[in-house]
DNA sequence: GATTCCTGACGG
DNA sequence: CGTCAGGAATCT
């Protein structure tokens, strides 16, 4: 029997199964999507089985060495959708198949010396240096300069070179003790423990008075005795110890309140029919539930999963990942209790891993998580539901540079269930779609409670300078602010940090502290007090003088938030501020932290960036200010405007969500601009039209699909002669419907050294794109010495 | 003549 | 991607 394995491999002439020989002991055993263990070339690595012939083509086979899994971590459906998004996405087969397992169940590779036979023979510095397992990596060796007499050692065949397979992460086990004997007896035993083991005594006094399974912790814990204690009650045959798989819960001691299903408005009704109806006739349809803030599309996608389950079948919810918020979980959980598995980048691998395996052992059936958790390896899927369908999170920056979107409806129509895309600010591609029929729109125009929507105030920043206030609150947020405060209701003050991060800049001369082998500007770091590049990792010192003029005038801009509060601090003494950015939310569970504390009224101003403009709902939250709307307005980005308008629609419905009347405060200096102005009266659809018209005027999405071609090599004359080769070839061989422009400089010119220049392909349908981009993958990146890196992304949201 | 460095090819 | 073989460049 021979197996074809799909190897670790991601480079482009691995990339296509390899024959095994399948074992004897491994024969009936093994099976489609299992993961193995295969020696290749002089090394061992992990690899995933994809099929099985009687025949290879291959002599001079070599064997399976081992075998990681009991039951297939890709199932059929899995296998084949790798092989469709490799296709789709145009990366390497193996680089899918990582993408839908837990990160843990990537293999770590270790080079190791290890002595054969009795380790204290070897000669002394060596031998000291080996661990239990009379093992020394090898690059310990390396570092300790010994590596001639390992050598040494090895041609004697007193040690040798192993190539170790290890997994990140293994479930996590737990000790539990129990007594050996019956009750009776044991107090027998008691009474005959000497008195200098009190401590015994006391253990074995805790674990008869429970006459149950016991954890090993909790003893410790309780009786403050320590392992030897235990174990040596064990040794007496006292107490049996057992081990035991747990997981590791995230949410462990957290309660959740059960809720049950609202009754729906009439809307809601006539928006959930026609999706439960696809449910029950096993249809591939998407949906786009198109609501407001605050309309209630979280009821419809609760019910909707209800009827899933009531079917036996699962359901997957995708979230933006900023807006897993723990409110959000609680919905889930409280509604459908220890059913849902949660997946997100707060959780551990180790975490991570065990929520995965939830849902591979079917021990639940609903998987609230990020973008990844499209992958979720359920077998009857009844419902892919997308929230915040337009935010850009959804779609994957590196290999395999997927959307979720993409995957979700193609999972659907494999298990034939309805997908639904939710937003009250749909993007203008799947909007468009809603109109060509494509998708089914679905529209929730009213809020749940007839609540209005917030009074938005569109705040001249142009007129407030030329009013002399200088200051970055306008008079009318100030007001307002004081208002509040005075009422005792709360404020959420938004910042959106242009891009990422701090720069410090000459006030003199203008100079920004550029990454030598990058073209960004270096990130300030306050915590290290070091300028960081966040592209390669170099580190530098700041500056006390500036490097080009000798001026000590050196500013920190961008710093955002942390000035803001200074500045609030100062004007509103009382106010009591709670800041969320990078900063304050890095340490695990923060982010909940400072939540609750804001929803508990610790503070009466919550000011943050980005990740607060989702998901948080205090009743008592009636103003929304927002410092700068331009900020993300003016980036290279033909979506800008779109995202723009999404970000400040997003962000007023924060105010006023419960009886309390909200208002909001935008502060911009380009009030004239139709995203921020129509943001005012949060229409959709006369923006929708509007930047339709733009998108068409600049061939961009939706009406031209996109490709981007990125080269880079670290010589510039190469990658430019590289870059115009491409773009001809693919002008000549594309038809004249599509537009190649190009090649131009990435937008970020140079990384690590590396430049970069891009080409960037709009057509409408172009049967040739896929092979012809697959045939310059295959001529341009031969992964040769010398040749250019080409990273293709079809559909990109990020141009850079 | 020995040693280090580099590159290309290969992996079942 | 990591390893190795073989050849070229460099050292002693």
């Amino acid at each position: 029997m021979i197996a074809s394995i799909i190897v670790d491999v991601p480079a482009k002439q691995t990339d296509r199964p390899f024959d095994y020989k399948v074992p004897d002991h491994l024969q009936g055993v093994l099976r489609e999507g299992m993961r193995v263990v295969v020696p290749f070339g002089p090394r061992k690595i992990q690899g995933f089985v994809v099929g099985f012939q009687e025949q290879s083509s291959f002599n001079g086979l070599k064997q399976i060495e081992e075998v990681l899994d009991i039951v297939p971590v890709l199932n059929d459906e899995l296998l084949s959708l790798s092989k469709w998004l490799s296709n789709e996405t145009l990366c390497f087969q193996i680089s899918a198949m990582q993408a839908m397992l837990p990160a843990a169940m990537k293999s770590k590779y270790e080079k190791v010396f290890e002595a054969l036979g009795d380790p204290s023979r070897l000669p002394d510095p060596i031998s000291g240096l080996l661990n239990r397992e009379g093992r020394l990596t090898f690059q310990e060796a390396v570092g300790k300069g010994i590596l001639g007499e390992l050598q040494e050692l090895v041609t004697k065949g007193m040690m040798d070179l192993r190539y170790l397979v290890k997994s990140k992460t293994a479930p996590k086990t737990e000790r539990f003790l129990s007594l050996t004997l019956s009750i009776k007896e044991t107090e027998k035993e008691l009474e005959n423990l000497t008195s200098q083991a009190a401590k015994q005594k006391s253990v074995l006094r805790y674990v008869t008075d429970r006459n149950t399974r016991v954890r090993a912790a909790v003893i410790k814990q309780d009786t403050g005795a320590s392992d030897s204690t235990i174990k040596s009650l064990v040794k007496k045959g006292l107490l049996k110890e057992t081990v035991q798989e747990v997981y590791r819960d995230p949410f462990k001691d957290r309660e959740f309140k059960k809720t049950v299903p609202f009754q729906l408005t009439d809307e809601q009704k006539t928006a959930i029919e026609p999706i439960l109806d696809t449910v029950a006739d096993y249809n591939q349809k998407t949906f786009l539930l198109h609501g407001v803030t605050g309309s209630g599309k979280t009821e419809i996608y609760l019910q909707t999963i209800e009827k899933v389950l009531s079917q036996d079948r699962q359901a997957i919810m995708l979230v933006p990942e900023i807006s897993l918020t723990p409110q959000m979980v609680e919905r889930f959980k409280g509604r459908f209790g220890d059913q849902v598995a949660v997946m997100h980048s707060g959780l551990s691998v180790g975490e991570k891993y065990d929520e995965w395996r939830k849902i591979h052992r079917k021990e639940v059936n609903v998987v609230v998580g990020a973008r990844s958790a499209v992958f979720a390896p359920f077998e009857k899927l009844g419902v892919i539901i997308i929230d915040e369908e337009h935010e850009s999170s959804y779609k994957q920056e590196d290999a395999p540079r997927y959307h979720a979107r993409d995957v979700a409806i193609e999972r659907a129509k494999r298990h034939g269930c309805p997908v639904i895309l939710g937003s009250a600010t749909p993007s203008l591609e799947t909007y468009a779609r809603a109109q060509k029929g494509n998708y089914q729109l679905l529209t929730l125009s009213k809020r749940m409670n007839d609540q209005a929507m917030p009074d938005v105030t569109i705040v001249d920043m142009r007129e407030e300078l030329r009013d002399g206030n200088r200051s970055m609150f306008s008079r009318e947020l100030l007001t307002q602010l004081k208002e509040r405060l005075q009422k005792k209701e709360q404020v959420v003050l938004f910042l959106n940090r242009r891009g990422h991060s701090s720069f410090i800049m000459c006030r003199d001369c203008g100079y920004v502290m550029q990454c030598p082998n990058c073209e960004v500007s270096m990130t300030y770091h306050r915590k290290s007090e070091r300028m960081k590049c966040h592209y390669c990792g170099e580190e530098e010192p700041v500056p006390s003088l500036c490097p080009e003029c000798r001026s000590e005038h050196i500013r920190y801009f961008g710093t955002g938030t942390q000035k803001v509060e200074e500045e609030l601090t100062k004007l509103l003494p009382e106010a009591r501020v709670i800041r969320m950015d990078v900063d304050t939310t890095t340490k695990k569970g923060s982010h909940e932290r400072l939540l609750t504390a804001f929803g508990e009224g610790k503070a009466d101003i919550l000011l943050g960036t980005q990740m607060i403009a989702k998901g948080l709902d205090f009743p008592n939250i009636t103003l929304v200010g927002v410092l700068s709307a331009d900020t993300m307005l003016h980036l290279p980005d033909f979506r800008s405007a779109e995202k723009t308008f999404q970000l400040l629609t997003q962000v007023a419905g924060r105010a006023g969500r419960h009886d309390k009347e909200g208002e909001v405060v935008i502060q911009t200096y380009t009030p004239e601009h139709f995203s921020i102005d129509l943001a005012k009266t949060q229409q959709y659809e006369p923006f929708y039209n509007h930047e339709m018209a733009m998108r068409k005027l600049g061939q961009y999405p939706p009406f031209y699909y996109m490709a981007l071609v990125t080269i880079s090599h670290e010589n510039v004359l190469k990658v430019v002669s590289v870059s115009e080769e491409i773009s001809a070839l693919l002008s000549q061989k594309l038809s004249n419907q599509a537009v190649v422009l190009g090649p131009v400089a990435s937008p970020i010119a140079r990384i690590q050294n590396r430049y970069r220049y891009q080409c960037l392909v709009k057509y409408k349908k172009e049967e040739g794109l896929k092979p012809l981009l697959k045939s310059i993958l295959n001529d341009y990146q031969s992964g040769k010495k010398d040749s250019v890196l080409l990273q293709i992304d079809v559909q990109p949201y990020i141009m850079m």
